[in-house]
This record gives structure tokens, sequence and C-alpha cells, in this order.
RNA sequence: UGGCUCGUAGCUCAGUUGGUUAGAGCGCUACACUGAUAAUGUAGAGGUCCCCAGUUCAAAUCUGGGCGGGCCAACCA
């Protein structure tokens, strides 16, 4: 470039600049540039975590990926090769729903009004339909990522290798099948995600039938309970109280849940619908519940029908440990629920036993709780521990089934809207009043989730599902989650930490149309099965007669179409399931390169008897990350599938650095919705104010970390604050520049030969790299360009330029000129490189800018530069401190002016300084020419310290007098503040003194008080002439 | 309902192991500067450190309990 002068641009625009630079990005290759000249490198290793490419990108995206972005721009200026895959998420049921909406259809009309394959076939267009606004904003925002060679979740190569990973949890016993509970919709006929339980309008408040139901224990358990009860009178029964809100799970009862730590009373009272004396079992905080607390030890013998007050006498207290294994009486006793029904499921089950279970509180019902394993998921689990068994007496259709005695074939709920549907839980409550086993039925309000299409609500009921049995290398992933440098640490130890230890199985099946298809095929009676890990894997095992052979696309229904042959010669057929989205992209480590087919070796070493000890040997490419960053939101999404399957598959973290960031919120601290209006248009916002003004916001308005409140005054802040003073800084640089044809030809002036202000200014800034590099490495990029801000702002705009601005447009060419253009040239220079990886446009601009001219550097564009090196021997903390004197005082004079009303036009003949400190004076000296000059006075005078100008003023050290006066620090505090100034000086004279405190004589020391003098310093004189 | 997190000036945020006048920037008001001028300087106003209780000689800071915002998980008898 032969240019011998800086371009100063007529105005300063950032979106247009910024859009300058894009297309020279495009032009030169810079982005691929910037990795392949790392190549050789260590790599930096970064995992994209894919966005669906569904919706709009919104703002949130834009902090993400800045953050992203930024940290990769500064590793690959370390000198790292980072490479940088982009990756789309394509499954799930948001684009389903989205078809769904679309099209008018809801889920029962995929596969009769619309076939499945035509369905897959929108889905699958409509999971690019914003691609080219996703592109538009990674190029806009300065977002570097390879956008050529994406990762795509639906592609069959993406899928062989989570079939692989399947396959490979399946060997080692992880993958399993087991019912588990549920939402089920049984007005839809399917199960529900609990996303879509969570969208609004869903959980509704609703009147139910509720009923505290009571339960006989056989004679044996009773005797036991009542051993050791001193008792008079013979009692008959004994019931446990366990209260409900669907009464039609009754009839599935299997236990009774008592906590083990909760306290229960046996309790003598009425039947408040029989009036029969009755003897019940209920924790004891709730007595208060059931029982008026007038009523206890009541009168008995008077009590009738008519009676509001229901005497009860407590006769025993227990703890419910020690009611576990009693025994009770069978609520409702059918066909469909003998217990030889129930062994037929499972074979040896021990039902109506009371149980322990910590989920067990006493914040509403009776501390006991009906337990009906099909029917919850707290049922089931401790239904599965205490061998409960499980009892489904409704269908799928949600009616009782037959064998139900005369509840048979009645729904549940009314699902069919018939007109005069007979709620059955009233039925089943007033045949429990009949048989005195209800003592309260009334209607309950509470909170009760609904299916969103049918409006219909919705129950728990069981499903089969195939689980990834997460909690066998539980342990595993809790050790190695401690080796995660987790940002902000709390995230780590907290959120996720106790999400690890309260893991459950992760259950896999999603019953749906659009996804990852299960690998597993099973003969008919499922007594073979096989689970394949490639698609050729699949070939292999066809049956003969299977209409699919090709399976060109992966997905249903071609899948489905697949019949394979079991080793004794059976057909096999594929389960039906679809796995959860989150296994795609927790497996995108591997699948991203389509590990490990993509592996040479792989084939060769596949084969033969030590095939999978073989395999040991490969490891996938790029594993693990360093360094990986999405929203908190993601903790036990992304963060926590990659986590899981890299310590199932590899015994590995998957990631070494997570940062989780924080949400961007609306102005006023609410969250930004559609729905609200109050969303912020990232494409707006950039081509208004532009991608580094907003991106300069966005990282040190807070840090990433915490919520964000999104005020776009913020981002006029930083253009002004920022990138205003920069550009007035370079602009001031390049106008004298190029009047005095400085492009850095004359020999480097080393820094120990520049002037003060110079080496001052130099020294600042290697303090600033040492910063800003020390806070980058530790992840804390708003510390760091919150020291880029202050460095531009106090040390560089409005110090040294103000103070050298003569240096520039006075005087000859020469020493003193040169070094001010080599000075301030550094600056910018080094300037544009540290905030490079923050604002990658403008620095860039302005690197070009500078390096065009002087062509110091044989780089095309900052990004192709390493990052600065802090040169410690230009670092001079004592100069800095000198110049911080300086500015000080000068505030401190430039005060006193204003206070006398002198302008500073205003020369004057003499500042005089008392010295509070005996080094102050040769610190002052050594930068009085610059203060002078700021305040237009002739001459410093300094007067010695024990002057009587200034009064000093003594203060307490509590630090120090603290501990050691204890309750008279007080006392001690007012006496030392009143101590007059004969007596401070004697304290230093003779580094102590006697205090009398309360009759009391107290040696105080030099270090136990603080003495400071009044604000004012310096005085000043006017000039002799003036 | 639980877990995590945040709450300091009108706004956005600092605030060290507890230490006595709680800071900065922006905004606001007044004045000054006018060879960076869509800049700059000086000064001023502006605080229940979310609330309550406790520990302590001393609490924005530590403990407990609330309240409010946010995220996640649940909503279960």
């Amino acid at each position: 470039m032969s240019d011998s002068t800086y371009t100063i641009p007529k105005h300063f625009h950032l979106p247009s600049l910024e859009s300058e630079i894009v297309s020279i990005w495009k032009n030169e290759n810079t982005f691929e540039q910037s990795v392949s000249n790392r190549k050789g490198r260590p790599s930096f290793v970064f995992y994209e975590g894919p966005p669906s490419a569904n919706g709009m990108p919104g703002i949130h995206h834009v902090i993400s990926r800045t953050l992203k972005d930024m940290v990769c721009r500064y590793k690959t200026m370390q000198g790292f090769e980072v490479n940088r895959k982009a990756g789309w998420d394509t499954h799930g049921l948001p684009i389903e729903l989205g078809v769904e909406k679309e099209l008018g259809i809801t889920k029962e009309d995929i596969g009769t009004k619309i076939s499945i394959e035509e369905y897959n076939k929108k889905c699958r267009e409509a999971v690019g339909r914003f691609k080219d606004k996703w592109d538009e904003i990674t190029q806009k925002m300065g977002y570097w990522v390879d956008l050529d060679h994406p990762y795509v979740t639906y592609e069959n190569d993406y899928i062989e290798t989570l079939w692989w990973c399947l396959k490979e949890l399946h060997k080692k016993n992880y993958l399993y099948k087991s019912v588990s509970i549920q939402p089920y919709s049984p007005a839809a006929g399917t199960g529900l995600s609990s996303h879509e339980i969570n969208q609004p309008g869903c959980y509704r408040d609703v009147k139910d039938t509720s009923a505290t139901v009571l339960f006989a224990l056989v004679e044996a358990s009773q005797a036991q309970l009542l051993q050791n009860i001193d008792r008079s009178e013979a009692i008959d029964k004994v019931y446990f109280m366990a209260w409900t809100t669907t009464p039609w799970t009754l009839p599935s009862n299997l236990g009774l849940t008592v906590g083990p730590n909760i306290n229960y009373a046996l309790v003598k009272t009425i039947n408040p619908y029989t009036h029969q004396l009755q003897y019940v079992v209920l924790a004891e905080l709730l007595l208060s519940k059931y029982f008026k607390p007038e009523a206890e030890d009541g009168d008995f013998e008077s009590y009738t029908a008519d009676s509001k007050v229901i005497p009860y006498k407590v006769l025993g207290l227990y703890k419910g440990s020690e009611l576990e294994g009693l025994q009770y009486e069978q609520l409702f006793t059918f066909e469909a629920n003998t217990l030889e029904k129930i062994k037929e499921t499972t074979p040896n089950a021990n039902p109506f036993r009371v149980v322990s279970g910590d989920f067990v509180t006493t914040e509403d019902g009776t501390g006991i709780v009906h337990t009906a394993p099909a029917f919850g998921a707290d049922d089931y689990k401790v239904g599965q521990k205490n061998n409960l068994g499980i009892v489904t007496l409704i269908d799928r259709e949600g009616k009782f089934i037959v064998g139900s005695g005369g509840y048979s074939g009645r729904y549940v709920k009314n699902y069919k809207d018939e007109k005069d549907y007979q709620d059955v839980n009233v039925d089943i409550a007033i045949a429990l009043k009949k048989r005195g086993q209800a003592f309260k039925v009334e209607k309950y309000e509470h909170s009760y989730p609904h299916c969103w299409r049918t409006d219909k609500p919705i129950i728990y009921y069981p499903l089969d599902a195939w689980f990834v049995r997460t909690t066998a290398v539980k342990d595993r992933m809790v050790a190695l989650n401690k080796t995660i440098n987790w940002k902000p640490k709390a995230t780590g130890e907290g959120r996720f930490g106790n999400w690890l230890e309260n893991m459950v199985d992760w259950n896999l099946s999603r019953s749906r149309f659009w996804g990852t298809p299960l690998p597993m095929w099973r003969t008919e009676d499922g007594s073979e099965e096989i689970c394949c890990g490639s698609i050729a894997e699949i070939k292999e095992h066809l049956h003969e007669e299977s209409p699919e052979r090709e399976l060109k696309d992966v997905h249903k229904p071609y899948i489905d179409q697949v019949i394979l042959k079991s080793p004794s010669g059976k057909k096999m057929y594929r389960e039906p399931d679809l796995i959860d989205v989150w296994f795609d992209s927790g497996a995108m480590p591997y699948a991203q390169w389509h590990f490990p087919f993509s592996d040479k070796r792989y084939e060769a070493l596949a084969k033969g008897d030590n095939a999978s000890e073989n395999l040991k040997s490969i490891l996938p490419p790029a594993f693990p990350a360093d360094f990986i960053a999405e929203g908190v939101d993601q903790t036990r999404g992304w963060f926590y599938t990659l986590h899981a399957l890299s310590v199932l598959l590899f015994d590995s973290v998957a990631y070494k650095t997570v940062v989780a960031n924080g949400f961007v919120l609306d102005k006023f601290g609410n969250k930004m919705s559609k729905r609200l209006g109050n969303v912020v248009d990232p494409f707006e916002t950039i081509n208004k104010y532009g991608a580094d003004a907003t991106r300069w916001y966005l990282i040190t308005n807070a840090s990433p970390w915490d919520s964000l409140k999104f005020d776009i005054k913020g981002i006029e802040e930083s253009q002004r604050q920022l990138f205003n003073t920069l550009y007035n800084t370079y602009t001031f640089f390049a106008l004298y520049a190029n009047v005095d044809h400085f492009s850095f030809k004359e020999q480097y002036i080393p820094i120990q030969k520049r002037p003060e202000l110079d080496r001052w200014v130099i020294s600042t800034l290697h303090t600033l790299i040492q910063n800003v590099q020390t806070y980058m490495d530790d992840y804390e990029p708003t510390k760091a360009g919150r020291a880029i801000d202050l460095f531009v702002d106090e040390c560089l705009s409005n110090w040294y330029v103000r103070l050298c601005r003569r240096r520039f447009w006075k005087g000859e060419y020469e020493f003193d000129k040169i070094s001010a253009y080599q000075t301030l040239y550094e600056c910018l220079e080094t300037l544009s490189k540290l905030i490079a990886p923050f604002s990658p446009f403008f620095s860039d601009w302005l690197y070009r800018n500078l390096n065009a001219c002087s062509n110091r550097e044989h780089k095309k564009s900052v990004h192709l530069c390493d990052f600065p090196l802090v040169i410690i021997d230009d670092i001079d903390t004592k100069l800095e401190e000198r110049m911080q004197l300086a500015q000080d005082t000068c505030s401190l004079l430039l005060s006193l002016r204003k206070k006398s009303n002198i302008k500073v036009r205003q020369p004057l003949q003499k500042a005089i300084i008392p010295l509070i400190d005996p080094t102050m004076e040769a610190k002052i000296e050594s930068v009085q020419e610059i203060i002078k000059g700021e305040v237009n006075i002739k001459e410093i005078e300094f007067i010695a310290a024990d002057n009587n100008l200034i009064q000093k003023k003594i203060k307490a050290n509590f630090k120090t007098l603290g501990s050691r006066m204890g309750a008279k620090m007080k006392a001690v505090a007012q006496a030392i503040a009143q101590l007059g100034s004969n007596e401070i000086l004697e304290l230093e004279r003779n580094e102590c003194l006697l205090v009398n405190i309360e009759g009391e004589e107290i040696e105080i020391g030099l270090n136990d008080v603080e003495i400071t003098s009044d604000d004012i310093p310096v005085y000043w004189l006017p000039l002799r002439e003036a």
C-alpha cells in the first residue's frame, strides 16, 4: 500500500464501518486465515451448542454468541488453533408443534389426514426456515463460526453416530426398557412432555372431589400396633387415614406411605357419617385439620348425630418408622385387582402394606399417603422400592377396565363430554361413606394440569419407555464435575451439583414422529432384542421379507418398515419410540465428526474378536472441549447431556470450562416475551448502533452470568464513551501525523529515553495489557472490558492526549514530537489488539488504518495478529503513582480556583503545598511541570509538615483497637477524636500516648490511629503583578 | 412447592478477611473551557445498602426468617 496518509473519514458511523469490514473479511477470507495460520499450534477446543433455526434469533442469542466469539478470538490471538464448527438442532417437539399449527392438524391426524412421510418432510423444511436470518445475524454481529460445514442433527451420518452411542450404552447395559409414570391425556390418547404441560394455561384451578379414606388394618397388624396401648375398652378395628384428590385411583391402591420421622397418633373418635365409634391413625400435627381443639377428650357418651363437635381422644403415639410393615385390608376388591392378578405382573409382589417415603409431608392431607403405583411418579418409585406391585385399573381412554366391579367402563373424568356424565369420583366417595370408610369428603380446589389440545385434565399413567441408566455412573459424574471450571462457580456446585445428586435415570423415549429413531428391534414376544449401532449393522440383519432395505433416510416412516431377523430366525420389529432430542445435542462431540465411522482405522479395528478392546484406542477428535458457553437454562439440558454421555461413554468430562450466561431481561427487569411485546430485535439494534457497541455493552455492563437488564441507552453510552473517544483520539493523531508525514519510519525511540509522560502512558498501557490478560484467562471479560474503558477515557484521552496536544502541533518535527507520535501510535495499535476480541469490526478498522500507512506489521488484519505481550520493563509503578498524584493535585487546584472563582485562564504566581508525608515533595517535584501547566501556575512551593496552616485530624483505627478494646471501643474512639493538636504532635513524636478512658490509662500507638489533615492541603497565591 | 441466583443513588454497576464520611459512570443542576468541540473540566443535589431478627465493641458485608425479580425442576397424596 502506498498511502502515506492516515484515512480520516468525514463521519463516524459504526454500522457502515462494520459493513465495510464484513466485505473485506469476505474478500480476504480473514476468518479462514485466522484459523489456518495457527495450523500445527496447540488447539483450543470449542463446541458450538446448536441453535434451532425454526425461530428468529433474539438478543439473548447475541449475548451468548458474543461471549463465545470473544473467547475464541482471544485464544486465537494467543496462538491457539481454534476450530469453530457451526451446528443446527433440527429435531424436537417445538418444530413438530410449529408444523402442526401451520397445517392446522393435531397429533392424531398424523398417519391419517397426513402421512408420516409428508409430515416429516414438512418438519425438515421447517427447521431451516430462518436459516437465512441466522446466517445474517451471525455475520452482522461478527460471530466467527464455520457456517459452511455445520453439523446438522437430522443427517444420516449424524444419526448414525447417535446409534453408535446407543449401542455402546446398550453393550454396557446402560440402556433398558421400563415403565415410567408420565403425564398422559386420555382425551387425546397421547403422552405429553413436561414441555407441553408447562405451556401457559395448562395448569388450571379446578375443584375436585377429595376424600379422606379409612384403610382397615388386618387383625395381626392391629394387635401389633396395640400391644403397648393401655386400654380399658375393646377396640374393634383400627383404620389408617389417607387423603386423595383422585378417588378413581383408590381401587388401584397398593400401599400407604408414611414419613419415617413424622409422629402419628392413634385416635378414638366418631365417624361423622355413620356416627359410630372409630379408631383412626393420622399424623399428630394434622389432628387440628380434622378435630377441633375443644373436642379433645370430649364426651363420647352424650354425642348424637346432631352434635357439631366430634369428640376425640389420643390413645397412643408412634413414629412413622414404627408403622412400617403393618398390613391392611384392600379397599376395593374386584376381579381385576386381586392379589393373584397383581402377581401376574409382579410375581412376588407384597402389597397392602404401610411403607415409608421421604416425600411425605404434613402440609396437607393426613400424613399418610394413599399410594397407587400406576398413577403417580412418587407412588411408582415407592412401590418399586417396596415391591408393592402395580395395578392399572384404567385403560388408555381413561375409563375403568372390565373387571372393576360396578365401575367397569366408567370414565374417571368427563372425557367424552357426556351430557349426563355422573362423576365416578363422587360415587366412590359415597360408597366409602356408606361403608364407614370415609372420614371427610369435600370439594377441593387445586391447580391441576390439562391437555393443551383437548382442554381435558391429564392423568399420570404408566407408559413404556427406554431409559439410560445414568444413576450407574452418578458418582463419576459428581467427581468429574468437580474438575470442571464453572463460571460462575455456584452454578456448577449448586444448581448443577444438586441436580447430579438427585439424578434419576434418563428417560429417552418420545412418542413423536420427527426425531432420531431408537435403533432397537425386538421379536414380538420380546424374547430377543437387538440394538443396531450403524446402518451397516441394520443391513446385515435384514429379514428377507423386510419391505424397506435401502434406508436412504433413516427417519420414520422408513425405519419402521425395516424388519430384522433374530438369531433364531424370528421377525423383529423396531421399538416405535424416538429419542429425546437432548441426546442429539449431548452426543454432538462425536456426531459432529461422524465418529467413529470417519476414523480410517475404525473399519479395520471393528473386525475380529478383539473389536471392542481395539476400539478403545480411538478417541473422538477434538475431545473434550476446552470451553463451551450457553445460557443457564441449559444447565439441565445441554450441559447435563454432554456431561452424562461423555461420562457414560468415555469416563471423561465433555468440557473443561463452561460459562453459563444469564438471561436478557427488558429494562424493567421483566422477562422478554412476544406476548408482552418487549422483545428486542437484534437486527434493529445492530443496524442502528453497530454490533461492536452492542457487544461492548453486553459484555461490560454486567457479568455474563448475571441477568442483564437490556437498555438501549446503554449501547448509546458505550458507543459514545468508548468508540467515539477512540475515534476522536485516532483522528486527532491522524490529523497531525498526516501534516508531519509521520508513518513510523524513524528509528524506534527506546521507551526509557522518552519523556516522562510518554513513559507513563506506555507503563499504564502495559499494566492494562497485564490486567486484561489475567481477566480474560479467568473468563472475566466484564472486568477486562471495564479496565479498557477506564484506560481509554481516563488515561489516554483525558490525560495523555490532553496534556500532549501542544507537542503535536507546535515545534519542529524532531525528538520530542516523534516520541509523542510513536507513543500515541503504539497506544492506538495496542488498543486495537486488546479490543479485537470484544469489538472485531472497529478494532480491525483502526488497525488497518494505522498499519496501512505505517506498514509496521505484515498483517492484513488485527485478527491475524498475536495478542499484545506485557513488557514488564516498561511498567513503572512508581511513575504511575506519581502521575496519580499529579492528577489528584490538579483536581484539587482546579477546585480551589473554582471555589475562589478564579478562572484557569488567569495565571497565578504560586501554589503552596503543605507536605503531609515526607516523600511527597520529591514525587510532586517530578511532575510539577505538568501540574503548573494544567492549572496555570508559575511555581510550586512546599512548606514543612509541622506548619500551622493545616489542622490535623485524628481518628481511631478500629481494626487494630477493636479487638483489643472490645466493649470500651466506643469510649476510646470518642476520646481519640477529641485529642488536641498538641497531643497529636506528641503522639507523632513519641509514637505512643497515654489516654484516659473512664479512669483507666490506655496506651495508644501510632498504628492505633489514623492522622489526616483537612481536605485542602494546597494554597495559592496570586501573580505578583496581577 | 423446592433448588439456584440477584436486590446498594433516577439508571447501570463497584464495594477486599466485618472496621465507622458506602463509591464510580451515565443522567440531572450550576459554572467554566472553546487549537480533540456530536468533546472536556469543576462543583452540587441525589442512599431506609429490600425488610425483620440475631451474632459482634462494630454489619451493605456473617447467621436465621421473610419480601420481590429471574432461571430450572416440580405441582404430588
